[in-house]
DNA sequence: ACTACTATTAGTACCTAGTCATAAAATCAG
DNA sequence: CTGATTTTATGACTAGGTACTAATAGTAGT
């Protein structure tokens, strides 16, 4: 079955995107159309040749230092807070915190901004989580941007203890929800910063 | 100056180890030999050529035959693990992981270390987090080292869900407690040419 | 000095996975 | 049916090699 050029060169970014170690020769067989045809199509798109690729491939492995993630990306950013009402912070799922398999958030990455949020919504010197249960309800996938939303349920000031609830979102689309029972150190009154 | 030969090839694997970039020819200027030579030695040392040593660096970062889970992508340093069993990794607290103020540990890092820990337990192709209880037991300090254990407690492979049980100690004082619900998605043949 | 030996260099044919350029054939749209 | 677009064919050239044969250089032992 042969397709039309616009399909097949579509199918071709796609192809070469998923396995850049196809071959010219492969991919003519797989779109029943000459080696030339292929090579048009890669010329037209911009796409190298297959040492191009690999060298690509092979000098972004062999050049990665980047290891660390700066606390500022795990955390996500605030765009939104009214201490101990709610807060929304919003974190962009980019390559170091996914799954290189399949571009699927890591978990913990879904935890980090929403307890982190949490503890910033608390208006305290400082608040530490000691319980939490939590949800993951979708998977969240690279390029995704996630939202959550804070909301401060419970103060049990004279305890020390205050729950929080997080939602999370991608396009309106509930993908993390959890608990978060904080503590905050002892009160001080009328203490504001 | 021209070095002997057992000088030479030390060198030259050396230099490729370091290197895998560099071509034959550069390899002779460098050795002031000819490319007959560099070739030999090549030879006798089982090195690949240039293109082949590419892809070799390409295919590692491409990860087509990598079983479970890389474990670079681990959150502490794994130190024993039998999978579908238990598994134990160990995380040094240093500044990046506590609040600057306090210097305890924030939370999110202590249930990146287990759940990672919980994810990379599980033998499968890849395992994703879908609820979790946890408990911050007591605070981590800054230069601590947390020794997470986690355990397969249930195996419900049919419905492809597992739960872990996770649980992380300073100085055999426990300090964080967790159940992960794991799903581990089905099985799906390698394609790959 | 002659021989034996290793180390090095030279040269040829061939390979893969391409490049670029030109021309011809096939297909599609009006 | 014509003209434009798309596809295929062909030939010449490239990098970075392999595989093989043959010649030369250098050094050691006798």
């Amino acid at each position: 079955m042969r397709l039309n050029k616009k399909e097949r060169q579509r199918l071709l970014k796609e192809t070469i995107l998923e396995n850049p170690f196809v071959t010219d020769e492969e991919l003519a067989e797989k779109f029943s159309v000459s080696i030339q045809t292929i090579r048009l199509d890669r010329l037209e798109l911009n796409i190298p040749e297959l040492r191009e690729r690999i060298k690509n491939v092979a000098q972004k492995n062999f050049s990665e230092e980047v290891r660390s993630l700066p606390i500022e990306e795990v955390i996500g950013e605030i765009i939104d807070i009214e201490l101990d009402e709610h807060a929304i912070s919003l974190l962009d799922i980019k390559e170091e915190h996914v799954f290189k398999r399949n571009n699927i958030a890591r978990g913990h990455h879904l935890f980090a901004q929403a307890n982190s949020l949490a503890v910033a919504v608390i208006n305290d010197e400082l608040a530490l989580t000691i319980k939490s249960n939590i949800q993951f309800i979708r998977q969240v996938k690279l390029g995704e941007r996630v939202i959550a939303k804070a909301k401060v349920v419970e103060k049990e000031m004279e305890k020390g203890r205050t729950v929080v609830h997080v939602e999370s979102f991608v396009n309106h689309e509930l993908v993390f929800k959890g608990e978060f029972h904080m503590y905050r150190p002892k009160h001080k009154e009328g203490v504001q910063k």
